[in-house]
DNA sequence: TGAGAATATGAGCAATTACTTATATTATTC
DNA sequence: GAATAATATAAGTAATTGCTCATATTCTCA
C-alpha cells in the first residue's frame, strides 16, 4: 500500500546492508523518543546505529525520509488492522456496539507502541506540505467511506447527509487517541477511556433506547 | 493569568519601542503563519517587522519566547472566554443542551483567527519539557473541575466517578477543533461541525429522553 | 583466487541560524 | 542645551547540522 516512493537511496542486496538499514530504522526510532524530531540529528541517528554517517546516506537521502519510514510502517500496520476489523463487520452487514468497542481497542492498542515515536511523528514534524499527512488523510477517507456505507446499511443507526456522522466518529477516533497518546502522564486511565469513548460513540450512533453492550 | 515570565528582556518605556515590540509579535505571527515554526527565524520576523534583529533581541530573549508570547495572548483569551461562559452557566446552577452548544461554538470561535499561528504553535513545536504545555494542562484542569460541579449539580446529567465525564467532554472539545484547524482544505463545514459535535456531546451528558434543544 | 561489485568509513564542507556587541540615533530631563 | 537614558542598527561570531566524497574494507562468483 504504501511503497517506498525513492525513500530508499540505494537498495540493499547483502544481509549486511539489510542489517545496516534495520538498525538505522531502530535507532532512529530510540533517539526519537529520547529527543523529538527537532532534537534528532542524522549523526545522533548513525552513531546509536553503530555505524557511520555516510553509510546512513548510502540508504536514506535525508533526515525526513528515516522518519517517513517509521510513519509508514505505522501506518501500514494501522490500515492492515482497520481493514481487517472492517472487513468482519462488513461481512456480517451493520454495525453493533460490540464493534464500536472494538474499534477504539483497536485505536488504543496501534497507538500503544512506541508512543514516544508516534508523539515525535505526529507533533513535532512540520506538517505543511509534507508528504505523510496526505497518505494518512487518504487511509483517513478510505475509512470514512466504508464507515458510511456500514452505518447506512445498518437499522436505528445514525442517517447523516453526506457522511457526516461517520467522518465525525473517525475523526473523534483518532483525535482521542492522538491526544491520548500526547500526554503520557496524568492520562486517563486506559479502561476508563475504552469505556467512555465508546459509550459515547455508541449514543451518537444509535437511537436511544437500544442498550449500548 | 499569564504573567510575562521573565519573556521580554527589556521592559519598553516610550511609545516608540512599545511599537517595535507589536510589530515584532504581528511580524512573527505572519511569518508563522507563512512558514511554520521550524522555518521561521528571528531574523525573518526581524525583516517583516522592519526593524533590526538587535532590537528585536532587545525585547525577547530568544525565538521560542517569541512564540509563547502570541500563544499566551492566545490562551489568556481562550481562558477569558471560557470563564464567562462558564460564570455564566454556574450562576443558572445546571448545565443545558444549549449551554454545551455554546461552549462547542465558542472553542470554534477561538480557534477561527489566524489559524495559522494556532497550527504552527500546537503542531510545529516540540511539546516535550515545553513552557506552554504545562500552562494549558492547567488550563485544562481548571476548566475539567468546574465542569465537573455543574455536571453533579445538573439532574439528569451524566454521573461518573473522578470526573470523567468532565474529562472526556473537555478532551472532545479541543482535540476536535485542534483537528479541525490542521486542515485547513476539506474540512467539515462549519455549521456541520458544530451542529454534530453539539448533538454528540448532548447525547453523551444528558439521559436519554431529554430533546437536544 | 582475484576482479569487480557492494558496502562501510569519517573527516570535513557549505550553509544556516540564533544571538552578541560596538556603535549610532533619538528621546527625556534638569 | 547638555547630559543621560532609551532605543535602534547591522556586521559579525560561534555553533550546529545536513550531507558529500575520496578511500578503505568486505563480499560474490566465475
Amino acid at each position: 500500500m504504501f511503497e517506498n516512493a525513492s525513500k530508499v537511496r540505494k537498495k540493499p542486496m547483502q544481509a549486511r546492508s539489510r542489517e545496516t538499514v534495520s538498525a538505522i530504522l531502530e535507532a532512529a526510532a530510540q533517539v526519537l523518543e529520547a529527543r523529538g524530531y527537532a532534537g534528532t540529528t542524522t549523526n545522533h541517528i548513525a552513531d546509536r546505529a553503530g555505524v557511520s554517517i555516510g553509510s546512513l546516506y548510502q540508504y536514506f537521502p535525508n533526515k525526513e525520509s528515516i522518519v517517513l519510514s517509521l510513519m509508514e510502517a505505522h501506518m501500514a500496520e494501522a490500515a492492515s488492522g482497520t481493514d481487517a476489523l472492517m472487513s468482519l463487520v462488513e461481512a456480517r452487514g451493520c454495525i453493533t456496539p460490540d464493534d464500536v468497542r472494538e474499534f477504539v481497542h483497536l485505536a488504543m492498542e496501534l497507538h500503544k507502541r512506541e508512543p514516544g515515536v508516534h508523539r515525535a511523528i505526529v507533533q513535532d514534524i512540520p506538517i505543511t506540505g509534507k508528504i505523510w499527512w496526505e497518505a494518512f488523510m487518504n487511509m483517513e477517507r478510505i475509512m470514512v467511506d466504508r464507515l458510511r456505507i456500514l452505518l447506512d446499511k445498518t437499522p436505528h443507526a445514525r442517517k447523516t447527509k453526506g457522511g457526516a456522522a461517520a467522518r465525525m466518529i473517525i475523526r473523534v477516533l483518532e483525535s482521542l487517541t492522538h491526544r491520548q497518546v500526547m500526554d503520557s502522564a496524568d492520562r486517563l486511565d486506559q479502561e476508563e477511556f475504552l469505556e467512555e469513548t465508546s459509550d459515547m460513540l455508541c449514543r451518537y450512533i444509535f437511537d436511544a433506547g437500544m442498550d449500548k453492550s
